[in-house]
DNA sequence: CTGAAAGCGCTAACAC
DNA sequence: GTGTTAGCGCTTTCAG
């Protein structure tokens, strides 16, 4: 089976190759006549463009590149999402990278990215992550960049973030309000700026109710899954134990009510928690359970939309504004107050 | 900035372009020093070959596509996982393509591939997708592909699935054995095999037992949400309420969740259920969920391996085995028999 | 061991 | 409105 080019359709319409490229593409410069002969005898034989030819001529591929730390979190699958459509919807292709949280494979990754293979990069950064030259140099290069979720401060990138000091402040808010007395702050990395932003947000309320913050209640877990249940139980299980829970991340609510069941301690009687999560399955936990619901689906939806402006049109490189997307809290009953 | 490319090497170095595009590739009739030199100063420039043109040049472009019919699923979000360790692994960057469900989505997308965009497909086919001409034609173009999870009957394409008809069998086997005699089976698609294979089991599993198989108790949940409400409503408050569920797809057995708690149903005293899910908070539901749990992330690395093992030596395409790797039953609260 | 030359398939000046 | 030409950056014969 011959593969069919250019120069085939050329040949075999007695047109000349530049003649059929440019009708392919509907140029004006292209009579009616001839751009119909040449679409049909495309149909008939199935043309199907090669996109490595054209990338490398047109010095740009169609093609993004997202990169994220994990896939196994709802707010990434979801964002993940958002990100398709729009891409799907402009005739882009995505191409998915993870980091596993490591800066090495994120350095690497954005490094390929210098060759031109992608058109632009949806970056949320690693747990590792601490400097972000490796994204400012692509940047420089011309390739537009966005950063969204987790984001690094101080940079001029456009940026796609959700209210986290503000979302730190409310959960930690409700769960005074319901009582709670000695709240715990888990979270999974200090470099990242969404947790700082958190646990600012924790600290000010706590600070605004004239609670006293312990350093003994901020938790960054470990990678490891067994260092983290044995750290998490010294501090659930010590005489110290917290009352309450602001879960940062996902995983650690998770963590939380595994441990809590494991332990015999009872959500919410003993222990309220409140999760920042996008979990569809919150309502059902058994107790259901608080969130602080990202808008992952728009997040990604909008670090799409706006790289595509950046792309589509490089000149007006106006510096963007921050975006941000409020969160909510869903009050549930693993943070409910109750009589007696 | 210029870009720098193999003819800036070689002229700042005094060699010819395809000398130093040897050296970089590390070939044996290349003298150790001047492989050297070029290596050195690739660094030094930060050189980082295009892919496009290589891609053009030889034929293949280290690039897999994956296309599934939808992210929001814990089981697709594994798979996916499974898939990028490999490719990451070999070198090779991959392409996602999301197809809703949708069939025509699903033949535009792997048509541009005849393009050879990508050197190979893992693809889970749509629920729409009742055959699958659009992928063996890109077989028949030396495309390699893999089919996993739902795959095709009666296809000699390369197939990675887990045992769907024994599970749909065991599942329903241990609905019975904890006393349910009416037992619904809930899918959202019937024109798949998995949803056919897990739907077989299922009445194997009645025969057995001689029960009857009654259709009212076989749902097929339309797309839209409204009316997948509607319609297992009907089924929950009927006269003829089951008192077990066979979920073949996670999402129904969340809307049954869902429902039961909305219309005041107690599971599993009056309901059982058991589904087919990869959901982490499964244990964590209210009450604890009863799975099937597939091997997700496994079949994704098995479709991977496989699929690197043709794209590496395309020539031994030997008829493949099916892979088939086994889910497990995992017995929760929400099918325990409660004492009176 | 190194280099010259051809060309992958497509696009974009620039002629005519 | 159509064709000619010259590459995009890389790989790969084939000479030397």
């Amino acid at each position: 089976m011959q593969t069919i080019n250019l120069k085939t359709l050329a040949s075999a319409l007695g047109l000349s190759v530049s003649t059929v490229s440019k009708a392919l593409q509907d140029s004006h410069e292209i009579s009616p006549e001839t751009k119909q002969r040449v679409w049909q005898l495309a149909r008939e034989l199935d043309y199907v463009p090669n996109p490595h030819a054209s990338s490398l001529r047109r010095k740009r591929s169609k093609i993004i590149a997202v990169v994220i730390p994990e896939v196994a979190d709802s707010f990434f699958t979801l964002a993940m999402k958002g990100i398709e459509v729009v891409a799907q919807q402009k005739g882009y292709h995505t191409l998915i990278y993870l980091t596993y949280e490591s800066l090495t494979k994120e350095q690497t990754i954005l490094h390929d990215f210098q060759s031109g293979r992608v058109d632009g990069l949806i970056i949320s950064l690693s747990g590792q992550t601490t400097h972000i030259d490796h994204v400012t140099a692509l940047e420089r290069k011309g390739i537009p960049v966005v950063l969204f979720d987790r984001i690094f401060e101080g940079t001029t990138l456009p940026l796609i973030t959700t209210n986290d000091l503000e979302s730190g402040y409310l959960a930690t808010q409700h769960l005074i309000r319901q009582q709670c007395r000695r709240i715990a702050f888990l979270s999974v990395s200090d470099s990242l700026s969404i947790t700082r932003q958190r646990q600012q947000g924790y600290l000010n309320a706590l600070t605004d109710s004239h609670l006293p913050s312990e350093p003994d209640l901020m938790l960054t877990l470990p990678a490891h899954a067994a260092d983290q249940e044995a750290i998490m139980t010294q501090l659930l299980t010590g005489p110290k134990a917290p009352d309450g829970i602001v879960a940062s991340v996902e995983k650690t609510a998770i963590l939380t009510y595994q441990l809590c069941e494991k332990l015999h301690l009872s959500i919410p009687e003993q222990l309220k928690v409140i999760s920042f999560s996008n979990l569809e399955t919150a309502p059902l936990l058994n107790p259901s359970l608080s969130t602080i619901t990202q808008p992952a689906f728009d997040m990604g939806e909008a670090a799409a939309r706006t790289l595509f402006g950046l792309i589509e049109r490089k000149s007006l490189r106006t510096m963007l504004p921050l975006q941000c997307i409020p969160s909510v809290l869903i009050p549930r009953r693993s943070t409910q107050l109750l009589a007696g």
